[in-house]
This record gives C-alpha cells, sequence and structure tokens, in this order.
DNA sequence: ATGAAAGCGCTAACAA
DNA sequence: TTGTTAGCGCTTTCAT
C-alpha cells in the first residue's frame, strides 16, 4: 500500500473563500461541491476538490450549524459517563453517530437538582443539537426529561416504558421477574433485594422481582438499597451473611452481586450453596467471577446505538414511538437450588 | 428552599435582538451584561437580566464559536470511551470540563489506521474546538499525535513521556518496575508478563517490568499479549496453568489479571498459593476478587482532569511541558512468596 | 456607558 | 450549471 495521501496538515485553517479563490469558482460552488446536492460540472468539481486537498480544508462547524441552525451534535445528557452501563450505551451511541456523521458530546447532570439538570440541558440546547439523548435510567435522567423542550428531538433510554417520550428502552421488569422466578423455582422461600440507588419511581428491576414474588405468593422482604459502588455490595453482603431467612439474593446489578459474594465469602458464607446471588446487566467480569454470577445480559451498546437511529427518523414524524430491546436470563453457577439442611425455616 | 425560579422553559429559542428589543436596550448591550467585562448600568443590567429570564435566552453556540473563532468544545479523541481506564480518564476531563464551562465532545478513533485518525482528527477539528485532548495509552492515539497540526492546542494524555507534546502522564514504567521487583523480593525466580495489546513502542508497563528483571539478572520471558477483553486472560491462564516455571505473573491490567486468574482456578491452579498473580490500574473490583489484587493504583480520573487543566494555560505558554501523577503500588491477596514445594527448579 | 456597523464562514434563494 | 446577494446570531471595533 503506497502512501497516497497527500493532504497537508494545514495550520491556520482554510475557508471556503480560499478554495475557491484558488479552484477559480465561486463559494457557493464550493458549498454545491461538498453537499453534493447540486450539480457541479464535472471539470470544477475536480478544481474545487483538489483545492480542497491541497489547502487541507475542513468546513467550519459553527458556521454550518449557525447558517443551518441546527449543528452536526447529538447531546447525551447522563449522570455517568463511567460506570458499566453508562459507558457502554455511550459507546453505541458513538458508534451510531459515527456511521451517521454525527458528533457526540456529554452534558453531565450529576444529580437531578436543579441547578445541575439546568445546567446540562442548557449546554446540550445551546449547541443547537440536531438531536437529544437523555439517558434516563436514574433520577437524574428522569428529572431532564420533565424539564424538556418540544422543538428539539429527544430520545429516552432507559429500562423502562414512559408514554411522554420517544424511546428505547430495555424491559428491565420482565427480565427481573425471570430471573427471579428461576430462584423461586429452585425451592428459596423468597428472594430479597438489593437494589441499585432508587430512581424516582420504582426501577424496573425491583417490580419485576415484586411481581414475582406477589405471584408466587412468596413474603416480600424490605429492599435494600446499595450505592453504585462495588463496595457498597459487600458491606450488606456482611451485612446479611448471618441472617438466616436469606437464601437467595437479587442484586441490583452484577458489581453489587460481586461485591455481596465478597462480603458473604469474608464471612465464611458459600455461593451458592449456603445463599444464592445473583445479578443484573452480564458485566464482562461476571462471567469470570467465582462462582460465575447468573445474571441477565443487557445490550447496552445496541440500546444506545438504536436510541441515536432513532433521531432522524424523529425528525419526519415526531410522533411517539419506542423501540424495545429483550434482555436475556443468563445461568450460571452463583444460583443453586435451597439447601434444605442450613438455612431454612427459622424466619 | 422556595421554588424561586420562573424561567419558562420557552420552545423556539429567542436570540440576542429578542432580548434586546425586551429589555429595550441595543444587542451589543446584551452581550456585555453575558460576558460582564464591559460595565452597563446597573438599571440596564437588570432590565436585561429580566428579559433573559422571561425569555428563557440561551446564546448561540455556534455564533460565538463562529465569531470568536473558537468553540467552547474540548475534543476528546480516542480509541474507546468504555473501557475502564478511558472511561474514567473521559470523566475527570469531563469534570474538569464542566468547571471551566466548556463542553466535552467525543471523537472515536478506533485503530490507528489513516482513515480512522483522518476522520477523528477532522470531526475534532471541524468545531474549531478550544483544546484537544488526545488519549494516547495505544497505537491509535499515538498515531493521531504524530499527525496532529500545531495551531491548536493539544495535550496527550499517556502512560509514557513523550516530549514532543504537552502531556498528562501516569510514569507506568516506574510503577512495573515496583511491582515486579515486589515479586523477585518474595523469592520467585522470575515474573512473566501478559501485556496490553501493543501499541507501536513499548508500553511503560513492559518496560518497567523489563528493567526490573535486569536489575535483578533474572531471566526474561516472552511477553505473552493479551487482548483488551478479559476473557483473553483466561485463556493465557488455562495456558500456563501447568507450566511449572510459571510461580508469578504480572498482568497488563487487571481485567487480564481476573481473567487470568478465573483461567488458573479453572485448572485448579490456586493464587496466590501456586502462583502470584499481580495486575495493573486498581479496578474498582480488584479490591473485591478473591482473592483481591495485588495491584498498581492509577488514579485516570485525576489524569483527565489535570490534563483539561493544561489547556487554558497552554494558550499563554504553547511551549512543551508535562503534568505527571505517580501510581502506587497496593499489596494485596494474590501476590506471595514463592512455595519452595510444588513449583521451583525445573525450568 | 451605550449604540451603530461590520463581519466571522457558510448555505439558500434568486438571477442569469 | 453558475454567480450574486443576503443573513444565520453573535462580538468587537469605533463613535458618541
Amino acid at each position: 500500500m503506497g502512501d497516497d495521501m497527500a493532504e497537508q496538515p494545514q495550520g491556520a485553517s482554510a475557508t471556503m473563500a480560499d478554495v475557491a479563490r484558488l479552484a477559480g469558482v465561486s463559494v457557493p460552488t464550493v458549498s454545491r461541491v461538498l453537499s453534493g446536492t447540486h450539480p457541479v460540472s464535472h471539470e470544477r468539481r475536480q478544481r474545487v476538490e483538489e483545492a480542497i486537498a491541497t489547502l487541507g480544508f475542513r468546513r467550519s462547524a459553527a458556521a454550518r450549524a449557525l447558517k443551518n441552525r441546527r449543528s452536526d451534535i447529538v447531546a447525551v445528557i447522563t449522570s455517568s459517563t463511567s460506570m458499566y452501563g453508562y459507558a457502554e450505551t455511550i459507546r453505541g451511541i458513538e458508534l451510531a453517530a459515527r456511521l451517521e456523521q454525527l458528533t457526540v458530546m456529554i452534558a453531565v447532570a450529576e444529580t437531578d437538582a436543579p441547578e445541575d439538570v439546568t445546567r446540562a440541558m442548557d449546554a446540550a440546547l445551546a449547541h443547537t443539537p440536531t438531536g437529544v439523548l437523555v439517558l434516563a435510567f436514574d433520577t437524574a435522567g428522569v428529572a431532564v426529561l420533565d424539564r424538556f423542550p418540544t422543538d428539539v428531538p429527544v430520545v429516552a433510554v432507559s429500562g423502562q416504558r414512559d408514554r411522554r417520550f420517544p424511546q428505547a428502552l430495555i424491559d428491565e421488569r420482565s427480565a427481573a421477574f425471570e430471573l427471579t422466578s428461576h430462584l423461586l423455582q429452585l425451592g428459596h422461600p423468597t428472594v430479597t433485594h438489593v437494589s441499585v440507588p432508587a430512581s424516582g419511581k420504582e426501577d424496573g428491576r425491583t417490580t419485576g422481582w415484586r411481581e414475582a414474588l406477589h405471584r408466587a405468593g412468596a413474603q416480600v422482604p424490605d429492599v435494600i438499597e446499595a450505592s453504585w459502588l462495588p463496595a457498597s455490595g459487600r458491606d450488606i453482603g456482611r451485612a446479611l451473611a448471618h441472617d438466616r431467612s436469606v437464601t437467595a439474593v437479587f442484586c441490583g446489578n452484577d458489581e453489587i452481586a460481586m461485591g455481596f459474594m465478597r462480603g458473604l465469602a469474608e464471612e465464611g458464607v458459600r455461593v451458592p450453596d449456603d445463599i444464592s446471588v445473583v445479578g443484573f446487566d452480564d458485566h464482562p467480569l461476571a462471567a469470570l467471577w467465582t462462582p460465575s454470577l447468573t445474571t441477565v445480559r443487557q445490550d447496552f451498546a445496541e440500546l444506545g446505538f438504536r436510541a441515536l437511529q432513532m433521531l432522524p427518523a424523529l425528525r419526519e414524524h415526531p410522533h411517539i414511538s419506542a423501540r424495545e430491546l429483550c434482555p436475556r436470563v443468563v445461568l450460571r453457577e452463583s444460583s443453586a437450588p435451597v439447601r434444605s439442611g442450613r438455612r431454612s425455616g427459622r424466619v
């Protein structure tokens, strides 16, 4: 492969006027060549393309955005960029954006406090984005949605259906239902839920868990709320290790589940022999943990990808719609039939 | 706390002209109020602020960028947004950017292929960013740096010193040296290195490892290259499990180390009893793994934070400089003295 | 302290 | 098919 690319990474950026001058054409002709929507004679097109290459010309995103009253930016509003589910979703968004020639900007609203939410929304809207994707897995995201203006395409990305917005979602409820039912079928009298931090309305994982217990006529233990840190799972694990009423635990996500298992181990409690533990998300390390973790596979990247793809369509049909992904229960080593011996009866 | 915020999330965005009209002042006066750099009479300022609130006015980022010939955007060029080190670095960048009233955009160059690199750079530069942060932990990032024009402030974020660019770095070499030396001091005759994917020039982790072995006069085994997936660590773990010359393994990152340990476990090999394993990064789950993982704590978020902070300063003093972070070895359960019994001698 | 005027780089409407 | 003209929303002279 010969190195046949000869652009010079030009210092001060050239403008269309520079290109037009060098090619001996008018500025709009250059614009037409670039957009490709209007006919341009072969000869001039060629001259323009040469000039562009020679000058290393790049169209100014700012000027285009100003003129078009819309930028090539897709704003992602989120409370986190690095936690597993969020990071994967953003990865999918970025990939789809790249294919659509769009640029991803990140606006973080760490909490649902009005000032956080307002700042993130202002930052996003100031850029007159082509669309906005709100990661509404938590309170902050939901708060953003609640305050959103109507004149820009918005897609909510979340784990729960909400008819007020176009959304890309994973139906967490049904997966949680299935996962909880799995544990009940293994003979566990009930399932304890260690949840991710509450997000305003009850999240789908908790709802599905609750419904499965009701359906089975099982007692519904109080929800124990962890933080987002895996270490909080450990603390809770240690605390519950010697509670003999606990034989099966459903953790709100895999990181918490892994922390929880560590906590149990530190107390000498074995998984799944003494307690079954299941998680949610199918974190890359879940399959490698010892014991490997029974969980629900969520394809966050695909979720983000689809959310982005909804934006162009939304411009034509701004009515509410939803694209839904179905998560899948993945059975592994951490869940097993209840042992009649050590931990039963004594509630 | 009364809900004393009464902006109406206006539909079609108002312009400065609208604000000026409503406040009965000229457009430049509105601009002066917003920028705060020029004196404005108290009375007019007040009227302007009211009008802004009433209209829910937001300055157009596009118009500002066009006029200023520079946007409020900081472009992050990276090969990944979701892997642990990258995601954490981006988190730190975003946090610092928010404090500086800057906006983060993401441009991904997945590989060091010219078309990937060019696209990412073009996307970034088209937005006339205030600065560009290149995550140069790998080949792609390095390729970007090699082709960068000079007229925009760039900071390289990486694990290895490179005098050609201003950079924020973590000195991985010295930490790897220290970590490897730790294993040697525990009596291991040598240390096997399972590296992250090669990145052009040898990475700091590998260099530090090599230097430590040389210093100790230990034999230098071939480097075994894993992929970025934790599962690749497992495969390598299974492959090495019964190689009796291997008593200590230094993995290029924690995820690989955890996969590696899983592989050993599947083969019935115990850590650290049979083999000591250490990682790099201090992933949130490293401390919770069983056995907990000896590793090197890298503060990626702080690294990103500092990298962003270098940008404003760079505008004044465009000469090359570096901000360096010192990683710290964290001793945990996965490293222990070599057992004289089972695995020694036989090379 | 304030306003009038110019122009950043581009695209769309119109004219030729 | 091509060029001329206007203007997107803002900031910055320059006058006052």
